[in-house]
DNA sequence: CTGAAAGCGCTTACAG
DNA sequence: CTGAAAGCGCTTACAG
């Protein structure tokens, strides 16, 4: 591999003379630049990164944290932090968390490999953050805040209330609440906002909340063990709000398998607009996800610019998307007939 | 921010040491370990992962690019990959490519970062490859193959001809083709591998070849443009094959929108078998997306550690998956009518 | 305008 | 078992 040295030796210079070609210095004469450039050329010398980033401190790129980084919700943040980047001449590190461990190193390993952070749905705790800190290295928050952090979010439990006030306007009054669960590694307390968002809809609406019909599970998995187990209330639910659209998307399956249609016999409202959703005609509360991406990147940039930031904290409009998944509650009000339910049986042995 | 200088003073022994007992050195006693450790903890310190790549010459972390790294089927590939670096403790920078200058700088400014490549759909050239090889940085493929570089492939012509084959038998003969652009950023000659079976399916069957039914565009943008175009022709097509699922969706928009029922007026069938295309009940040639990223990430890793690789080019499955876009042709054999015809012309102004 | 040298924060033979 | 020192490949005051 060619060095600096290498090209200063070949190029008959000092490696200073070099490194200032390479900067584009100005105070380097026309003939030494020539040469130089040529040799560069000729050999295909490419500086060391790495090297670099020892001697200036700055190793420009930025890291993106993100718990299952693959999720659909996530990919669509990416791809509003991606084109900003790429324009700023930043590298994209991307941090997969998908793990206790994996959370607690994603932060430490970072420092000294980033000049900035940005952190989707989980925040560094307060010892890494002082050590971001120390380093100098300025992190921006998506979909989670923090008092001493810029942040880009939503009103997660504005959110919840507008998917159950649509629920109920339709004449829900047995509403079900799928939640995702909150842990250390995916730190979603999106899902409980929204469950707030849940239960001030039905308290404003003088309904008593009932605990039977709030299930949390891990994103994703266990919908149609949810499903199954509301159903077999004695007053089974007709509609149900999942606090994202992954969830509700293995709800609406679930539903479906059991012979129930959707939304005649149950109604079926999801979280984020995800491209998914659009698709299978889901009703869902939609989230700026992409817009999330850009604002947050926008911030990030400007930190490491050190530009003031005005508005550190900053709020995406939500909006209900009504599309196929939720109607009126229609005539089927007991509990589903035996026979459905051993479909259920057969799909989880 | 501390440094092992640091360490070492407060521990009172030299830098030497704290290097050692942070590696895992035998060659230091317990007692001293103990002290270090100790100190490690109290001041929160954490190795500068640059200065240690810098000296080990190992940064620890693969490079993975990937032009418009954010679009399905690209994740999917992802979804395979990720858990498998994670595992092996190895840090993913992910490298956007999105203009031919970013394809340009992408490999040359992955050395001395990076201890390994994995390249989704684009090849390095010849210069990158030879600086790569120089600076002992395996690279390997995904959806592309080199003569001298292991390779994770399918065998897209082979996949053309089940697309068009399935065609075939359901009864239709005037076929379209709707491939992706093939150019020097997204590089993707999957597209005319996959045209290459459309053409090789119907010379097959007997069937000449019209051009007219060929078109290529950027994938995902100008479907409705094609649409229109092959509907306004005196014979119009009455199935189309798209070298993707991405296009194959697009299509499927701009002939519903047209106001054809799909699949009694007219067949669709895909590529890749993406998430979506399960939702849109889109008939398509399935593969192993996830599966590839694990088998890349498998090769990698391998040659990261140096080990030999058995089978450097492997081959994966493909699988016709009908759903419910194809049909035998129906009845509507002439060009469409101007009321439709002119919706088209709104949706492009 | 240019070279020699110090320094970035580690690791690792080399002595002892 | 441990310290002092060289070296990784750059950048950047400091002299000249």
């Amino acid at each position: 591999v060619t060095t600096i040295a290498r090209v200063a030796q070949e190029a008959g210079v000092g490696v200073g003379t070099v490194s200032r070609v390479i900067n584009g210095s100005t105070a380097v004469s026309e003939a030494t630049r020539r040469r130089v450039l040529e040799v560069v050329a000729e050999l295909g010398y490419e500086p060391n990164a790495t090297a670099r980033a020892l001697s200036t401190g700055r190793t420009r790129s930025v890291g993106v944290i993100a718990p299952f980084f693959t999720r659909p919700s996530v990919i669509e943040r990416l791809r509003g932090v991606a084109p900003l980047l790429a324009g700023s001449g930043y590298q994209l590190i991307l941090i997969d968390v998908e793990s206790a461990e994996q959370r607690e190193a994603a932060f430490r390993s970072l420092i000294g490999r980033v000049d900035g952070l940005l952190s989707v749905t989980i925040a560094p705790g307060p010892a890494d953050l002082e050590r971001l800190a120390a380093a100098g290295v300025p992190v921006v928050l998506i979909d989670s805040t923090h008092p001493r952090l810029p942040s880009v979010t939503v009103d997660d439990v504005a959110g919840g209330r507008m998917a159950v006030d649509h629920l109920l306007a339709l004449g829900h009054r047995r509403i079900a609440f799928a939640g995702d669960i909150v842990d250390e590694v995916h730190g979603s307390s999106a899902s409980r906002r929204r469950c707030t968002g849940y239960r001030a809809a039905l308290a404003a609406a003088g309904l008593a909340a009932r605990e039977e019909l709030v299930a949390i599970r891990p994103h994703g998995h266990g919908a149609a063990e949810i499903v199954e187990q509301l159903l077999g209330l004695d007053e089974p639910p007709t509609a149900i709000f999942a606090a994202s659209d992954q969830q509700a998307l293995a709800v609406l399956d679930a539903v479906t398998d059991l012979g129930l249609r959707v939304p005649e016999d149950f109604s079926v409202v999801g979280f984020d607009d995800v491209e998914l959703a659009r698709y299978a005609g889901l009703t869902t509360v939609a989230q700026p996800l992409a817009v999330s991406g850009t604002r947050g990147a926008k911030l990030l940039l400007s930190s490491l610019e050190g530009s003031e930031i005005p508005t550190p904290r900053q709020h995406l409009p939500l909006e209900l998307v009504v599309r196929d998944t939720t109607a009126p509650p229609g005539s089927r009000t007991g509990p589903i007939e035996s026979t459905a339910r051993s479909a259920v049986v057969e799909r989880s042995g």
